[in-house]
RNA sequence: GUCCCCAUCGUCUAGCCUGGCUUAGGACAUUGCCCUUUCAAGGCAGUAACACGGGUUCAAAUCCCGUUGGGGACGCCA
């Protein structure tokens, strides 16, 4: 039984990066009938805040990441941490340390500025007569582990492959600091051993720590889980990704107007692929995902790609559900007041003409603006172009036809532009401009037909004598 | 500094494992054309890449070594 488990820190949103790593543990759990955990990791208890803790969750379940145990909090486990801890001092596995934070910071600097490698140098693990557990609450020490100094230890990678380390390299690392608290490496290990884990699916940024953690399980008496370490998601200069390249909240997506599905779509693809293939149903990933497919190479984060990927499932999805998103959007831009109602119905309709011009669920806000909006603000360049002499008898003889029209339908309007362009042998362009601009402020929009029907012969006409008034007062 | 990872169009990638089928394929972006009442969407076409150097081989984007470049880690953060 395949058991995996996203492990996020509340120390700030769900972002780009953390969301991939989230996904790709769902989409393998899924593929393989597994089980997918949710767990927070907040033993660094100056930085992790119960509000990170909920905006994780809520980019969770907008993501559609649906975890199936969980969320569980190390900061509850405290005490299983300490028991594991004073085991492996009792088994002479760890020991206490003595040296202050001040000490190693200094030590630290002084090995980086001999150009040594920054490395523990060993000082306290082989003190005669250690404190007893007394001493050391007293003294306030931290517990290290003991790391072997010789030998390798081989990492065998899902997706690096072989990877080997000296074991000369490892220092022995804090397990418990001197406040009693456990630390990452440490609590990685017992939580992934207690919850089963079975598959390993992170960040790379934490290939250097699975021989350290690989020899905590050794020390614990425990199977070792298979690792998967995906490449890192990087900004557009090459750095690691963060806030200089823009948005990296997810949740910040969902408030520019990105549909769910599209992200998730686009950050699979980031390392991952099928093919050819670019657009998946949720269904289809879960069906292709393998480890086999996920590339090596760090990837850089594109938004315009994104953007692409959001257009096109914004015209895949129907327009009523597009209805009930975008509500909240057309609150947000002033187009609507919070409560009013809309003719779902209406709306709909109005979405099908604008899905594949709107990028985003913004664009379709501010697009749907001029079809419920009272009054029409005029762009002034199209204002200038269209709105003069040369259109106000057409738009005049526009507006006596569509008085006596009942049948306010697109063929129905279609048939009367025609007879118009006809009478006087011009374009259709001469016409349609004009009371686009009359209709719309402005020169783009969907076809002139559909934008009528949908404005509705009452507004279509009073926009039409506004128009016809604003020609009148100016020239 | 030490260790680890990585390297195909500007970007995401296919091809690499199991060398020849490749004048290196697709997608985003970009340019042009078509469609057209505008704007899109769509269609067609174009520009554009195997980091470099050695080897192995009849043959290398594909295998090996090195160089360079990039990323990551080295914390009483996770």
């Amino acid at each position: 039984m395949v058991r995996v488990r996203f492990a996020p820190s509340p120390t700030g949103f769900l972002h780009i990066g953390g969301a991939r790593t989230a996904l790709f543990n769902y989409l393998y759990a899924r593929h393989n009938n597994g089980v997918f955990i949710l767990r927070i990791e907040d033993t660094d208890r100056t930085r992790s805040t119960e509000e990170y803790i909920e905006a994780i969750i809520e980019g969770m379940k907008w993501l559609g990441l649906e975890w199936d145990e969980g969320p569980f909090r190390q900061t509850d486990r405290f005490d299983i941490y300490r028991s594991y801890a004073d085991m492996l001092v009792k088994e002479g596995k760890a020991y206490y340390c003595y040296c202050s934070p001040e000490e190693l910071e200094a030590r630290r600097k002084e090995a980086i500025a001999q150009g040594k490698s920054p490395k523990y140098d060993g000082r306290c693990r082989n003190i005669e007569g250690r404190g007893t557990r007394d001493e050391r609450q007293e003294k306030s020490v931290a517990v290290r582990f003991k790391m072997p100094q010789e030998g390798q230890t081989v990492v065998d990678d899902l997706i690096k492959g072989k990877i080997v380390f000296e074991n000369n390299q490892l220092d022995d690392l804090i397990i418990m600091r001197s406040d009693g608290t456990p630390t990452y490496n440490f609590t990685v290990v017992v939580d992934d051993v207690d919850i089963k884990i079975t598959h390993v699916i992170r960040g790379d940024d934490h290939l250097n720590n699975t021989p350290k953690q690989i020899h905590i399980y050794k020390a614990l008496g425990y199977d070792i889980p298979l690792f998967a370490h995906l490449p890192m998601i990087l900004g557009s200069d090459k750095t690691r990704l963060s806030k200089r390249h823009g948005a990296t909240s997810v949740m910040a997506y969902k408030d520019m107007g990105y549909l769910p599905d599209a992200l998730v779509n686009y950050l699979v693809r980031l390392g991952w692929s099928y093919g050819d293939q670019e657009i998946f149903s949720r269904e289809e990933l879960i069906k292709y995902f393998s480890f086999e497919n996920v590339g090596k190479a760090a990837a850089i984060f594109n938004p315009e790609k994104l953007l692409w990927l959001n257009s096109q499932y914004i015209i895949n999805a129907p327009a009523e559900k597009l209805a009930e998103l975008v509500i909240p959007f057309l609150v947000k831009e002033n187009i609507i007041s919070e409560g009013q109602d809309l003719n779902k119905e209406w709306l709909s309709k109005a979405i099908k003409t604008l899905k594949e011009r709107s990028k985003t669920l913004i664009e379709l806000a501010n697009s749907l603006r001029y079809y419920i909006a009272e009054e029409i603000e005029y762009d002034e360049k199209a204002k200038a172009k269209f709105l003069n002499e040369k259109s106000r008898d057409l738009l005049i003889e526009l507006n006596d036809r569509l008085t006596s029209v009942t049948d306010f339908s697109t063929q129905e309007l279609e048939k009367i532009f025609k007879e118009i362009i006809e009478k006087h042998n011009i374009k259709l362009g001469s016409l349609a401009q004009p009371v686009r601009v009359a209709m719309t402020g402005g020169t783009e929009s969907p076809g002139i037909f559909e934008v009528l029907e949908i404005v509705g012969k009452e507004k279509v006409l009073k926009r039409l004598e506004k128009a016809i008034k604003t020609i009148a007062n100016t020239f």
